[in-house]
DNA sequence: GTATGTATAGCACGAACGTTCGTACGGTAC
DNA sequence: GTACCGTACGAACGTTCGTGCTATACATAC
């Protein structure tokens, strides 16, 4: 076995899906049944990737982290560490609200609400990719000597929170303008 | 018929503790039998008061707005309008997530998320607590004379999302006093 | 050509879901 | 006294859930 790749196909696919369905109905209204039926496949068939809906929980998490990481953290590599990053960051984050990466909005401030108090390895999970996230914007915000650099990366994430409830509650548009705007009198004003 | 009161007793106590489960579980994680067997009643006794499980989550985001209403915003109406009771209502919001009124933290966050993505009665009535909320923030601003009261109604926001999201999914309790300090920087700043 | 292994499907299960039904008790109206 | 209404009960409905077990299709290896 060339064991140089990992399985490229349905399971990819799968968690494809998964991840957009759990972005907006959630990672427990994220069914197995329902999941198979809109790929076309067996119940059974799906549920044998995974092993346990837990699994395919897990698995969910760690794809939409990938996609987050590509869609929002790697594009902002190649700008200088600081000052500069962190402005690549947050407008990276609200940009990809704006597109539409995930069709439910914000996967993690979804995933957060609906297991904050769940305890165990999903919450786990989703806990982790929150941590990380804060902890780079603190970091970009450390580097960039701004005071307070764990504060700073609170009140940016409390605009990315705010900014996805506008738009998705209240399907009010000009929250990406408006969080901006709270983003520019932060690091700015 | 008297008409002075309405029903005293069952009834409350049924949405006393539905909006107490709404906020850890949700609302749809809210089931009919399990609030049954938590208050010792059947089943069909307690279905019996709604008529459906939409009628009941109805009942229950209304009955999570007399609660919002009693611990946040009546407090505050001793204050003169403007700017010292937009603080008095950023103080009872943060205030109320540390005493835990809602024992799943903010009842309107974990209901917004929940919902956002499902069209129907539910869904607009949490927009309207929502909205309801926000538009008095913004009226006390505008009373305050502060430049542009709907972005500061936004950040005011966010600010409490992020101390309840903190709170609940990072069991940070340093949570509260970030966001005093980003609301005190906000209004004072 | 046969064996092995992986991916998928078929089927059935126990539990929980919201809902409906028939029934029974306690008041209040007439 | 009799009809009615609100409240509550137990049992059952059909559906969906997650999860097993077994079988089939189809590769690749020997």
């Amino acid at each position: 076995m060339p064991t140089v790749a990992n399985t490229p196909s349905t399971r990819d696919a799968i968690l494809v899906r998964a991840v957009d369905l759990a972005s907006t109905e959630g990672l427990e209204g994220l069914t197995i049944g329902r999941l198979a039926g809109e790929l076309g496949m067996s119940k059974s068939g799906l549920f044998a990737h995974f092993g346990s809906k837990q699994e395919l929980q897990l698995a969910t998490v760690d794809a939409a982290t990938r996609r987050f990481v590509a869609e929002v953290i790697e594009p902002a590599q190649d700008a200088p560490e600081g000052a500069a990053r962190l402005r690549r960051y947050c407008e990276g984050y609200v940009a990809h609200l704006e597109r539409g990466s995930f069709p439910g909005g914000c996967f993690w401030a979804a995933a957060a609400a609906e297991f904050d108090d769940r305890p165990g390895p999903v919450r786990d999970a989703i806990r982790g990719g929150v941590e990380a996230w804060l902890a780079e914007l603190a970091q970009q915000a450390r580097v960039a000597d701004l005071p307070d650099p764990d504060q700073v990366a609170f009140e940016l994430w409390a605009t990315g929170l705010a900014a996805n409830a506008y738009r998705r509650l209240l399907r009010d548009d000009g929250a990406f303008e408006r969080a901006r705007r709270a983003i520019a009198d932060r690091l700015d004003g």
